[in-house]
DNA sequence: GTCAATTCACATGAAAGAGACCACGGTCTAGTG
DNA sequence: CTAGACCGTGGTCTCTTTCATGTGAATTGACGA
């Protein structure tokens, strides 16, 4: 692009009316005043939780949803409501939110009780102290003065896969060596089966009260979109229909409401890029497509070399065969690009973990089978349309620096 | 033809190691009075 | 004498390796009809 053609392009971008109000609406960490359809919900945590205005500590709650079904906004809204009053009424109640997906935040033992520490401004160094050094210090902290803490521990079923259960015994059991506080545990989570693997004891002390979140359905969703869409775009801008298939599209995805809103504000965004004055139908396509080829490519961007390298290997197979992939073969082609690279193989084992977390990140479709006296292996496929698979590929060439 | 045993090519689990990062306490060293 | 540099120990955390065990159906081969 010339210089004239940019500062005309920029120039007929000021003078076309944005489609966007308030684009913060549609983001999915936005916070609405009214939740729709979670009345009933918001009401149950509420009564829950209100015995912490008089101090007394409240039943610890584990809530339960598919992605995208409200529950931590509920939660939050709730809590946020209950820390104002007792702010008001002059009560020490204390709430912590984690997300315990959050890398480096609160995935391990260490790692949450350190930062729960740092909660309460207590410096706690990211590693070299024993465990158990941490939770005295916290215990120290708590013990202080007379307090309750709400402690959400949001996607609590990642903290547990990956540190065990013993943190949340550890955190239960501490009520009844603290004298001056109780804490009070939110645990939230969008694995619906995932208590049945968690030790008896923690499970009825944690989830002593039970909520699940239902999915949205298509209905429900056109609501929460039509609410939203009225503070985010102009009026008048989203054409007939666009809410209603957002919506449709959502709840084909089991009624995930950030996604739908995540469908609008892109197809917004694409509908303000090609320079259109409304929202259209095809834009819901295009903005379909562009945050699955944007998710994916930022995924593999961000694979540490190894995985990039089998997922290298497992793309070029691909190319040749155009078929479904089998691990031995993945591996025996890996072998050949690590030596092209210099890169240190590793063990079969640890390949086949990592083709198995590449699976788990969506970005190709294994799944194992037996092929009866050939043996059992990982059936691998790739879900993504060619043209992404070429893409892919090219960046993984320049990540690896193979010409 | 039927049925159980065999067999393959990995999958899956558990445990332990390597190496990076860090805190803490003790010892050494250089600068100061 | 003292502040700061430097070391050794012991801790966490992530990524791997090693060793061991599991698995599901095609194949094989014995058996009976």
């Amino acid at each position: 692009m010339t210089e004239s053609k940019l500062k005309g392009f920029f120039e007929s971008f000021l003078d076309k009316e944005p489609l966007f109000v308030n684009k913060k609406v549609l983001l999915s960490n936005y916070t609405p005043e009214c939740i729709s359809h979670r009345d009933e919900q918001i009401d149950v945590v509420g009564k829950i939780l209100a015995p912490a205005l008089r101090l007394d500590k409240p039943s610890n709650i584990f809530v339960y949803g598919k992605t995208g079904t409200g529950k931590t906004l509920t939660v939050k809204y709730v809590v946020d409501n209950l820390k104002n009053v007792a702010l008001e009424r002059n009560k020490p109640l204390k709430v912590i939110y984690f997300n315990c997906k959050l890398k480096k935040v609160a995935d391990t033992e260490y790692r949450l009780i350190a930062q729960l520490a740092r909660e309460f401004g207590k410096e706690i160094p990211a590693t070299g102290l024993p465990t158990e050094e941490v939770y005295k210090t916290f215990f120290k902290i708590l013990e202080e003065e007379e307090q309750l803490l709400i402690l959400i521990l949001d996607e609590i079923d990642q903290l547990v896969k990956k540190a065990g259960d013993e943190i949340l015994y550890n955190l239960t059991r501490m009520n009844s060596d603290l004298e001056k506080s109780q804490i009070s545990i939110i645990g939230i989570s969008n694995d619906l089966i995932f208590t049945d693997n968690i030790d008896p004891r923690v499970k009825s002390s944690l989830s002593e009260e039970e909520l699940v979140f239902p999915p949205y359905n298509a209905m429900q969703l056109q609501d929460i979109l039509k609410q939203r869409s009225q503070n985010a775009f102009k009026e008048g801008v989203l054409s007939g229909g666009v809410i209603e298939k957002c919506a449709a599209y959502a709840a084909r995805e089991h009624g995930d409401a950030r996604r739908a809103l995540e469908l609008l504000r892109v197809a917004g965004e694409v509908a303000e890029r090609t320079g259109s004055e409304t929202v259209k139908i095809e834009h819901i396509d295009d903005a379909e497509e562009k945050i699955e080829k944007d998710r994916m490519l930022d995924v593999v961007n961000t694979q540490p070399k190894q995985h990039q390298s089998v997922l290298y290997s497992i793309l070029s197979i691909y190319e040749n065969k155009k078929n479904i992939v089998f691990t031995g073969e993945v591996y025996d082609v890996y072998k050949k690009i690590c030596n092209k690279i210099g890169l240190r193989p590793l063990t079969q084992r640890r390949v086949s973990d990592i083709i198995a977390e590449l699976d788990m990140l969506g970005i190709i479709n294994a799944r194992t089978i037996s092929k009866g006296r050939y043996g059992r292996t990982r059936e691998i496929a790739l879900t993504m349309p060619d043209s992404n698979i070429v893409n892919i590929k090219k960046i993984l060439e320049e990540g690896l620096n193979l010409s």
